[in-house]
DNA sequence: GCAAAAGTGTTCGGACTACACCCATGT
DNA sequence: ACATGGGTGTAGTCCGAACACTTTTGC
């Protein structure tokens, strides 16, 4: 691109256009064995009072790829998130009165250890179950079905779920987890076969406490070994 | 997202910033059993004589999944074309001067079908094996890289190369297209089996005329066939 | 002892892999 | 007749699918 004003280009017109960029993340966490999206309303301006996806608009002096994780950052506390871009959204008539281009994210975080904040220009913010999202501004709704289809097509692939768990699991979470997203059921036998076969899991030798239950055994994610295999082509593939 | 200039967000500022956004498609299509790329070269401003994505910037009058369209409907004279989005590229600093933010696409053409037209700012247009690309301006050799690879990935699980090839190709043509992009090899008796199996193309009953060796079948790509077997889950995982 | 979830093994069928020769055509 | 790529079958192995009972723990 010829960011020049005396470029030449193939537009029509000779003179660059300048549009509102901004970047919405669609937040998912696990709580009860629910996939769910983080929320914020509005404190004021037209909006007050309505739920949407958090998110912010661009300063140029700031990377776009950075934004996501000062958005996350502000409203949780947390760093180092897991985040990734799935679409861009740039109807003209997708916001009322102006063209605005959206880079929209998906984030995974571990709903165990964010705090959330409110403030910044968001009067709440809450959790809510992906199936019973309300209505939202624009096309907010249409920008969290197309990240849950964004997050299930990877998660098909790369065991990026772990993120949305604690430190050490058990394979039951691991499983519950794919189950809930993907919304699917897995045959318990042949998943612990697969996973362990796998060898991307650590077993920790702890086991978890004070459950009515056997104990099950604790296991962490094993990312060097992943990374190994997936440097050498590797996919999990989950079905 | 607010568009109002009242409105309040987590924006430490409570200034909207306006910015540059630009569209970069990277047009791929196979010759003589090579990757090809689509490549522009400047023809006047700063960037005279460069070579370069062809791209151009967006209006606010103008939806912008529908501006990759038009650049290749300038440059090729082909409409329908497969396009995809792929990245965005929005770092300060990857384009000289000012901040631009880019919305990369790519798109798959029949090398047969298209007239290039070079003016509207292009004073030449070539292919170049992607193997082969020279120094471009900013950041568009890491486009291309990238755009490579969602090629790659996207084409592993449904067979959009087809859109590379002429309506009717030969089983050969068909898994060379595979062997170029993926840069792999394939046996021909297995492939065979398995793309005959999966149903997704139709034998025309004709075949390739004046070839010095036995003719082989042309078949064409039986789109509504797929489409029921995408609609009930299916992928064809070319490995 | 009971409720609740953890943990485990075998059989079957389908799919992928490896591999080599004859066929049809134009010159 | 020869050069060139087209077209085909079989055997072995691996992987995913189906499927049910015993174990451990807290109460």
């Amino acid at each position: 691109m010829l960011p020049d004003s005396n470029r030449s280009r193939t537009s029509v017109k000779n003179e660059v256009q300048l549009s509102t960029v901004s970047v919405d993340c669609v937040i998912f966490g696990l709580e009860a064995d629910a996939l769910k999206v983080l929320l914020v309303q509005h404190d004021s301006g037209v909006m007050e009072g309505q739920w949407a996806l958090p998110g912010d608009y661009i300063r140029n002096d700031i990377d776009l790829e950075k934004m996501p994780g000062m958005v996350l950052s502000q409203l949780t506390g947390l760093d180092n998130v897991f985040v990734e871009l799935f679409d861009v959204m740039g109807k003209v008539d997708r916001v009322s009165h102006q063209r605005v281009i959206t880079a929209a994210y998906f984030a995974l975080i571990n709903t165990e250890k964010y705090e959330l904040k409110t403030g910044l220009g968001a009067r709440d913010v809450k959790w809510v179950d992906i199936h019973n999202i309300p209505a939202l501004i624009y096309d907010h709704n249409e920008i969290i079905k197309r990240g849950h289809e964004a997050l299930k097509l990877k998660l098909r692939r790369e065991p990026i779920g772990v993120e949305l768990l604690p430190k050490l699991f058990t394979l039951t979470q691991f499983q519950r987890m794919y189950e809930t997203i993907l919304d699917i059921t897995l045959d318990t036998r042949n998943f612990r076969k697969k996973i362990i076969k796998e060898g991307i899991l650590q077993d920790s030798g702890q086991k978890e406490v004070n459950v009515p239950y056997r104990a099950p055994n604790l296991y962490s994610f094993d990312a060097e070994k992943y990374d190994e295999l997936r440097s050498q082509g590797y996919f999990l593939n989950i079905y």
